[in-house]
DNA sequence: AAGTGGGCCAACCGCCCGAAG
DNA sequence: GCTTCGGGCGGTTGGCCCACT
């Protein structure tokens, strides 16, 4: 593999480009549409690549381009996403129109990692910058959860932003979740389940391990609660699930439950016969498929939301936030059990106690139905 | 005024993936 | 199953600009 033919190809100018040459290559994408981008160049006239063409356009000439400094709002939105979605930022430019992932990386390496820096935070975990550190050398922390002889994980990818990358490339493999997120009422925060927001794998699992079988819905830790609030002042169209679902640390606050056609928890881990990542434990493959992952409202309101149009805005906000007395379903998963499948069902199981016990107006259900129609009742 | 260092950003490089033959 | 090719992505580079000395 390595280069594309067109590299070997001499003559092709290399560099800046010319107002000439970006007047040709508009002309005739503007004309032609671009097609096989490696016959652009040499009907539009030019001594470039296709692949030069291509990114001039995609970065430079594309019509719907927003050019300028990246606002407050823009600003906060990458931050977020870089903390759910790390270095892909083809990905985070999707959700920010007009803006393209060059753009948005430059902008992430000159300008945010400093001021997350200078925030105290890690700009690749999205921690405090003491406590990563303080993780890196001692137990196996939020950021250094995943441990450095497990077979998922790379020597590369002992950082944490890796480990999240894994398991994002694995949610991507596949995408006919059966696994639906409710969202409460009164948050409409979409989780990551899998993960506590600090670009880690709440579970460590065996490969063998994972690819028979993940716990599809920790719907153990369902509580009330009402103290979540939006970080940042988003725009209204973004506020409420940006804000609320995706900095790190409010990321485990969500409420899950099995689409009632493709059911699924038992006893709160369900064994997958396909794909264990689709399984639903991460629903938020649609960050990348734009498939059909539905955000619903639990209770009366439910509306079906793509994860897109979640992270787009679509999201009625005002709904979601008004039945402020409405208790929460938070799903809390804990990073504790080590690598087995088994352990994970006896702390599943050890959690249902203390969170019994703790919280007598919790509601359990091994079934997530009926975990919505509990919520219904309260 | 000249030199220097840093920031920014457009463009390139290397790699991966999927489709096609 | 293999090779080739095109598209795409993320990381890196190189040049321009500007502030500072």
């Amino acid at each position: 593999m390595g280069k594309h033919s067109c590299c070997y190809k001499q003559k092709l100018r290399k560099g800046l480009w010319s107002p000439e040459e970006d007047e040709k290559l508009v002309n005739h994408i503007t004309k032609y549409g671009h097609g096989c981008w490696s016959s652009v160049p040499k009907q539009a006239g030019l001594q470039r690549c296709g692949k030069s063409c291509r990114l001039r356009w995609i970065n430079y000439l594309r019509p719907d381009l927003k050019r300028g400094t990246f606002s407050d709002e823009e600003e906060n939105l990458i931050v977020e996403l870089h903390a759910v979605l790390g270095n892909r930022w083809s990905q985070i430019a999707s959700r920010l129109p007009g803006r393209t992932d060059n753009e948005i990386k430059n902008f992430w390496n000159s300008c945010v990692k400093k001021k997350l820096r200078q925030r105290g935070i890690d700009p690749n975990t999205h921690k405090p910058i003491a406590e990563t550190e303080a993780g890196e050398d001692k137990d196996i922390g939020c950021g250094e959860r995943a441990s450095v002889d497990h077979p998922m994980h790379s020597p590369e990818q002992n950082s944490a932003a890796p480990t999240k990358r894994f398991f994002q490339d694995e949610l991507i493999k596949g995408h006919e979740s059966s696994f639906s997120p409710h969202l409460s009422n009164q948050m409409s925060f979409f989780s990551l389940a899998g993960f506590d927001g600090c670009a880690n794998p709440l579970w460590d699992f065996n490969c063998s391990t994972t690819s028979a079988a993940l716990p599809t819905c920790p719907t153990t830790f369902i509580s009330s609660s009402m103290d979540l609030k939006p970080k940042f002042n988003l725009p209204p169209h973004n506020s409420a699930p940006i804000s609320a679902g995706i900095n790190g640390v409010q990321l485990s606050d969500a409420v899950y439950s099995s689409n009632s056609s493709q059911s699924s928890i038992n006893s709160g881990i369900e064994l997958q016969s396909s794909n264990s990542f689709d399984s639903g434990i991460f629903p938020w493959s649609e960050l990348t498929q734009e498939k059909d992952a539905q955000v619903q409202l639990v209770g009366e309101e439910q509306d079906d939301l793509k994860w897109s149009e979640y992270l787009q805005g679509a999201f009625p906000v005002a709904t979601a936030m008004q039945n402020q007395n409405q208790s929460l379903l938070r799903c809390d998963i804990k990073q504790d059990t080590q690598t087995s499948f088994t352990s994970l069902l006896a702390w599943h199981q050890s959690e249902q106690e203390q969170q019994l016990l703790h919280y007598p107006d919790i509601i359990y259900s091994k079934d997530p139905q009926i975990v919505s129609v509990g919520l219904g009742q309260v």
